[in-house]
DNA sequence: GCGGATCAC
DNA sequence: TATGGTGATCCGC
């Protein structure tokens, strides 16, 4: 409702943005947007919005942060207006062919709905803050938060004076000054997760893990041989957590994920909602739910959204002749399904997901000075290798990422000559491209670094654990819910998902021989690693720390030896012609038989996507 | 393929 | 006095 001036106000002429808006105006989608990402999540109706806004306002006017949203807030105002003129010319044309797509398009998705499946969203209640209060129950009646610097949760106590998570330690202490913040304990929240998990997987072995306090489970088999309700078996479920971990959790039960992880929040905490499997219930429900409450609709697609008359998921439908023209053809899928409330039926363990990257960045005090910087560049570079070995992988693809003092971010990519994994290799590729950075912006003080590799090529021993860890299959699958009586050590593998597997692993041995020649191949011409090259200039020389040569230190001639030592490109040509764009297979993508659901392949992001998929994040 | 942006938790 | 870290996706170029 009305939460933007700006578009209550928008009497737009046609053609054109609105004039120049007021600076009120401003400040009101400016403190919405200072609200936070997490507004619609916590449980915190009965909280004057209006004054916490205002207070997190003042709290925060003047600093760095600030001034960088205020910024962000700018141009996505002036994107809005962009959308608004191009929505106001888009109808002045005929649309009746676009009508007509998005018709046709509705009409497949309705096919496709599937309202046989009983998908449960379990969520922990301020987990981290409820894991705490375990061990110190006299938290249990006081406002308390858990992180430092940044919240990462709070209690209910906290949440009635506008704490939330994500929000700056400072920030929250204006809100309420007998907040008791207590530090992290990750390990402790692990160990807790597991024992949830452990409830979780008698009602599911298939369950799907969506972060440490998140779960999805198909329950429809259960339900089926234990003859029960879903409301009777999900509260059955909620009781048995309780009382096996002291924790509550609430769930929300529908005919598919990303519903089921709606209806987990309506009688949060401590509380479960079903959402009833026929149609025009779903409908009714999509109609006066607000967009911001669908998984993957943040805070800039909500306000997009609203500047053009769509509040809720069932105005959808009257802007569907232009939607695919003003945020293209993914988010135009995605709103369609969002409008018929259709989501992912299939719920399949973490594991299944395949990891695509892995990164570790870092906010430090602000810091300018060009040797602290190679130092923090070198420390991030070990962080990493210390997580690719954990995690098993080498990077063909290095990314850095800077965030200036100013809060704006930066990031570069290189593609080094074979996968590396070594905090050597990982700083000797990295450094030129941070070297080229100060470069480009004089003065540079950074707040933040970070590096991550993508294009990841597993490292496990080929052989083992290749296939080890089948598992028993669930009952998620349409096809073969009903057929299964007791699979007691069955193990079902679907074909087309061993075949991938092999053939993987074969461009696997592939990737590693050329990899093991490539770098034999490096060692010879270059000299035994003297990786801490880069040593700032003496005189008038460089050193490049790629190629270790030396040259003139003119930005000029610095920034072209970059760009060629940065493009150069040995072994990588070879490998890209032996291998399939993309090294890993994606997973069985489950959509075995049927004709042609309207799949794509998206995830999380910006939705975008059609079916959301829910993400995949380490386990226990 | 690259870089910027958005999103979730 | 000082606004996080990890991973994924999408878009425009």
């Amino acid at each position: 409702m009305g939460v933007f001036a700006q578009s209550g106000s928008s009497a737009a002429p046609l053609g054109r943005p609105p004039p120049t808006r007021t600076p009120s105006n401003e400040h009101d989608t400016l403190k919405y947007h200072l609200l936070g990402p997490s507004l619609t999540k916590a449980g915190q109706d009965s909280v004057d919005q209006q004054k916490v806004s205002e207070i997190i306002y003042n709290a925060s006017k003047g600093s760095k942060f600030f001034n960088n949203e205020e910024v962000k807030d700018k141009s996505l105002t002036e994107k809005i207006h962009k959308i608004l003129a191009r929505k106001a010319e888009l109808e002045n044309l005929d649309l009746s062919t676009e009508r007509r797509r998005a018709d046709d398009y509705v009409a497949e998705l309705e096919l496709s709905r599937d309202l046989s499946q009983v998908v449960v969203h379990i969520d922990c209640d301020a987990f981290y803050a409820a894991v705490e209060e375990l061990d110190r129950p006299e938290l249990r009646d006081v406002p308390m938060a858990v992180g430092k610097g940044v919240l990462t949760t709070c209690n209910y106590h906290a949440r009635k004076f506008g704490c939330r998570s994500g929000m700056a330690g400072f920030v929250a202490m204006k809100l309420c000054p007998q907040l008791i913040c207590v530090p992290m304990n990750f390990t402790k929240y692990q160990a807790k997760a597991e024992e949830i998990r452990v409830v979780l997987a008698e009602y599911d072995p298939r369950f799907e893990s969506a972060s440490c306090d998140e779960a999805y489970l198909n329950l429809t088999r259960y339900c089926d041989e234990h003859h029960m309700t879903a409301d009777e078996a999900v509260s059955q479920l909620r009781q048995e957590v309780r009382e096996r971990t002291k924790l509550t959790v609430s769930a929300g039960i529908a005919a598919n994920a990303t519903l089921a992880k709606i209806c987990s929040n309506i009688n949060k905490p401590n509380g479960q909602f079903r959402l009833a499997s026929d149609r025009p219930t779903v409908m009714d429900f999509m109609k006066a739910l607000p967009t911001r409450k669908v998984n993957g609709i943040g805070r800039v697609f909500e306000r997009e959204l609203d500047a053009i008359g769509i509040k809720t998921c069932g105005d959808i439908y009257a802007h569907r002749a232009y939607l695919s023209r003003l945020f293209g053809q993914k988010a135009f899928q995605f709103l369609m399904q969002c409008y018929l409330g259709l989501g992912r039926t299939s719920i399949q363990p973490a594991e299944d997901y395949e990891r695509k990257s892995v990164g570790t960045e870092s906010t430090f005090r602000e810091m300018g000075s060009p040797d602290a910087l190679r130092e923090k560049l070198r420390s991030v570079a070990e962080e990493l290798e210390g997580d690719l070995k954990r995690t098993e992988f080498k990077g063909r693809t290095l990314c850095i990422k800077i965030k200036l003092h100013t809060y704006e971010v930066y990031t570069r990519q290189m593609t080094p000559p074979f996968a590396i994994q070594r905090a050597d290799d990982l700083y000797k590729h990295s450094l030129p491209m941070l070297e080229k950075l100060m470069r480009e912006i004089p003065n540079m003080k950074l707040r933040l670094m970070g590096l991550r590799v993508t294009h990841i090529v597993s490292t496990k021993k080929p052989g083992i654990d290749f296939f080890g860890q089948q598992r028993a299959t669930g009952a998620n699958k349409p096809a073969t819910i009903k057929k299964k009586t007791t699979d007691g050590g069955e193990w079902e593998v679907w074909p087309e998902a061993e075949f991938e597997e092999a053939a993987r692993q074969e461009r696997n041995d592939e990737m590693n021989e050329l990899e093991k020649l490539s770098q034999e191949q490096e060692k010879q011409p270059d000299q035994p690693d003297n990786s801490m090259a880069a040593a700032p200039n003496d005189g008038d020389k460089w050193t490049c720390p790629i190629c270790t040569l030396p040259q003139a230190s003119d930005d000029k001639t610095v920034n072209a030896h970059l760009d060629f030592c940065l493009s150069r490109q040995t072994i990588k040509e070879a490998v890209k012609s032996t291998t399939p764009s993309d090294h890993g297979t994606p997973k069985p993508q489950s959509t075995s038989t049927k004709s042609m659901p309207p799949k794509g392949k998206g995830k999380r992001g910006r939705p975008k996507t059609e079916t959301p998929d829910s993400d995949q994040k380490t386990p226990g």
